[in-house]
DNA sequence: ATACCTGCAAACAATTTGCACAAAC
DNA sequence: GTTTGTGCAAATTGTTTGCAGGTAT
């Protein structure tokens, strides 16, 4: 199963199969894996629900035994951002988190309750962006696209 | 010609019509006129691209006659951001900008290239958001919908 | 007259960077 | 052994806040 067939229908990003596929990314990336990156990863891998930079940093701090510094950790993230394996959540007040996610056109539906958040390739655009692109002879080259909603879970409550 | 309509087609905010629409929500709003706050407007109302509010600070110690300090821009801002007045723009490299808008469902579209910002109403979404609430189950709330591409200036250089 | 607003400067928060040491390959 | 990564602490950058004085209505 590969990472973009494990996203073809909306899911929630399996942890396992996440931290498995960066693993393989930095190896065959020439980039060396070391226990603090580990821990980055396998921390960043639990979230169900966006995080900051300084929340991850927190809580690595003050849980597990391995305790990687602001640099590490600030860095790793930006690596995993660059190379897609972390999706920018924007929240509807505005502030930006990330997600773990996979590299490639995703887009994301995020509980307003617990934060869950799901990722889905196909966007139904396409007849949108050639109305737009004829009304405003725009070249239309991508776009950003995330729902909010309460999801299945927060709804029974 | 109510904001509203100004806004039906795809369209660049105008910088007087939004000015004004401005003046009046603050003056019906009880919030006071003031030097200050309006050279804060006149020079946010100029601008075709999206900025941030220590680029705004930095324009308007360096240029006019009135020179509004840090606070005021960014309380203006934070005010003129929650009244809806002004949309953040999410670069495709996750910055955050501001644009000049109107109140209520928007969506953009900016030029890679240059910044402008055009605003438009309808996402044609609906489609795609029973499809996905039915496929996740979540009660889908809203969205952030943003377009990029080159505009029709850009593309004939 | 009296809210409300402004400017300053200090506080705060988040992120980046230089560099000496350490670890992976 | 060499290259790459780490941790610390300082520097930088962006934003918020308290408060004394000023201004619009």
């Amino acid at each position: 199963m590969s990472p973009n067939e494990a996203m073809s229908r909306p899911a929630r990003v399996n942890p396992e199969a996440w931290t498995n596929a960066v693993r393989g990314a930095w190896l065959s990336g020439g980039r060396r894996v070391t226990e603090p990156r580990l821990r980055v990863l396998t921390t960043v891998a639990r979230y169900a629900a966006p995080f900051t930079a300084e929340q991850l940093y927190t809580d690595i701090q003050t849980t597990g035994d391995e305790h990687p510094g602001r640099a590490t950790v600030y860095r790793t993230l930006e690596q995993l951002s660059s190379a897609g394996w972390l999706a920018r959540i924007h929240t509807q007040g505005g502030e930006v988190g990330y997600a773990p996610s996979f590299p490639g056109h995703m887009h994301h539906l995020v509980c307003t309750n617990c934060g869950i958040v799901i990722a889905f390739e196909d966007c139904a655009l396409d007849e949108l962006l050639v109305r737009l692109a004829a009304q405003t002879n725009f070249a239309i080259e991508g776009h950003l696209l995330q729902l909010y909603g309460r999801c299945a879970e927060c709804r029974k409550r």
